[in-house]
Order: structure tokens, then sequence, then C-alpha cells
DNA sequence: TCGCAAAAGGTCGGTGTTAG
DNA sequence: CTAACACCGACCTTTTGCGA
């Protein structure tokens, strides 16, 4: 919001102006004067966490003085005057089924893991990105381990933790679990969407290998024109509103988009526009039809599964 | 014109990369 | 080391389109 002036001269007592004047506020905000005080405060909002009647995911730190908070100021959008404390994130375990290679925009070939159904954190996952071929692999962009250095394989069991309680990611694989047929993972080396070859590029300057893979399809690989179709209408781009990714993957299907172009000619396929979209909305309540009745008890026998 | 459902838009906060 | 940005999955809000 806006303030003509500041209700005090410090944050706590900026609240403290907050509830007299009607507004609700958390008893459990305390002025500390140490590191230890903070993490003491910190434990002790954690040991009352599941009786609070409300979510929460950590604490806040704040530098009290206002004019201190105004001095130093935000770094990347971020205050440097400011910083959560998260507590530790939910994990669960589940399988990995399958291993999907996505095509982006510009080519990368992207690996995303399929999963059993889990819920972590109160939401159903059921994919987590891999991020690269060395990823999977069990090394990071400098070519140090992580997870224990274990890959990742079709098959396996994995932990798995919302990061920053949002984002799916894959803690550790349990290697005790592995099937004994399980092989390791084979990155393609030919781009799944249009067959072209999928290659590393070397940087000029470093030497180094790109941590990603492309496709060198460019034009002729559909995968690259969808998303860079995506792209071209989204709000960073044209900001194009009622031309989402959806609406490009129909128009893109069935012929009456193939380049940024023609979307400014569209008006003239009127026709074959509105066939489009009647057929996906006949084809969306044929898939209503058959999933009504079972899906929720479905979904319900999966959740408890994970109990 | 209204109510409903689906689609689209917007957002979050991690990882990972490149450029300078 | 900083800045900028792409990418990811899920959730919530807003908009759109349909039938009554």
């Amino acid at each position: 919001g806006y303030t003509s002036e500041d209700p005090a001269p410090t944050q706590y007592d900026s609240v403290q102006r907050f509830a007299e004047w009607g507004f609700k506020i958390s008893p459990l905000m305390v002025r500390a004067k140490s590191v230890e005080e903070l993490v003491a405060h910190y434990h002790l909002i954690e040991a009352q966490r599941s009786s609070l009647g409300y979510d929460i995911d950590g604490v806040v730190y704040k530098i009290d003085q206002l004019e201190l908070q105004r001095r130093w100021g935000f770094v990347t959008g971020e205050p440097r005057w400011a910083i959560a404390h998260k507590f530790p994130a939910e994990q669960a375990m589940t399988t990995v089924l399958r291993i999907d290679i996505q095509v982006g925009r510009t080519g990368t070939l992207a690996p995303v893991a399929r999963l059993a159904p889990v819920t972590v954190g109160g939401v159903v996952v059921e994919n987590v990105t891999l991020h690269n071929e060395d990823y999977i692999k069990g090394l990071d962009s400098n070519g140090q381990p992580i997870r224990d250095g274990y890959d990742v394989r079709i098959g396996d069991t994995v932990v798995i933790q919302r990061a920053g309680d949002v984002i799916p990611q894959i803690v550790s694989v349990v290697i005790d679990k592995r099937p004994p047929d399980a092989v390791p993972y084979e990155f393609p080396h030919k781009c799944p969407i249009c067959g072209s070859p999928a290659t590393r590029e070397i940087n000029e300057k470093t030497g180094k290998e790109d941590s990603r893979r492309r496709c060198t399809g460019e034009l002729i690989c559909p995968a690259q024109a969808v998303e860079g179709l995506r792209h071209f209408v989204s709000r960073g781009a044209m900001d194009i509103e009622g031309l989402g990714a959806e609406n490009i993957d129909l128009f893109f299907n069935a012929g009456l988009i193939k380049t940024a172009a023609d979307i400014f000619t569209l008006r003239d396929h009127r026709p074959a526009v509105t066939k489009a979209l009647a057929e996906r909305r006949e084809e969306q309540a044929r898939q209503r039809e058959a999933a009504s009745g079972k899906t929720r008890k479905n979904v319900r026998s999966v959740e408890e599964r994970n109990y």
C-alpha cells in the first residue's frame, strides 16, 4: 500500500499502530536482539505450527529500523533487509514411471519424470523436471555429484519434496529399492518430435559443453514452431488476449497457423476457426462423459495409497 | 439475462544458464 | 559476483462461451 508518512520509525512499532487502528496482527511477532534470539523464536513458532489454524512455511527476519530498510534497498527484486527462514519441506516417496522429453521454443530437450501420483504438502504431484542430461546422471553444472551421485532410472523409488513448498524436486534416490533390471537412462540424441539430430553445443569462449541438448531442426521442427508461436502471443511478447497456448495448439494442428504472420489473417478463415473450436468442445464433452463417476473415486484411492 | 463450466491468465519460488 | 531470464507444476482469479 501507500503511506504519506511512516506510522512509526520501526517495523515493530508500525505493526503495533496497525493494531491500534483495528487490524488483526500476529501475536507471534517479536523484536529480537541477536541471531540466537531469532533462531530460538523460529523453533518456538515451528513447535506451534500445527496448532495455528492457518498454514505457514517459515518465518521472516526483518531489519527493524525503516530508515535502514530503505538504505539497504533491493537486489534483483529481493530486499537486503529481510530474509525468510523456512521450515523443512514435507517429503514423500514415489516411483518414476517414465521419463518424457519436451522440446522447447529454442529446441532444448527438457526431460520430465512422470511419477506415480503422490501427495506432498497438500497437492498431488505427478511430474518433476529433471533439467538436463547431466542432472539425470547425478551431476550438477560444475560436474559435482548431486543426490550422492546416484542417477535417476525408470522404475526407481525416489524421495521428492516441493522446493520452497512450490516446485517438485527429486531429493534422493532410494538405491535399496532399485529394481535389479533398471538400466541407466539413455538421453536421446535425436529430437523426439522431428527426428533431427539433437546436439550439445560447445561454448566458443570457455570450451565447455552446453548443459542442454538441443534439436537442430529449427524451422522444420513442429515443437519449436508451436513453442515459438506460444511465446509470440505470450504476456511478455505480443500479449494477445484470447490466443493462449491451448488455442495455438488447436489452430496449429488444424493447419490454420503455421507462422506468426498467419495469426493476423485468421479472420479470413472464420468458418475453419469456428469448426476447430466446435470440434474441441465435442471432444471435451466426450471425455467428460467417459470420466464421469469414476474419476473422483480413483483420485481418492491414489491419495489413500500414499498414506 | 443469468448461471455454470471451461479456458486462459497470472503468480509463485526454486534451478540453471549466460553475459558482463 | 551480479543481473537477467527461461523453465517448471500447481493454484487461484478472471474471462469467455454455452444453454436455459
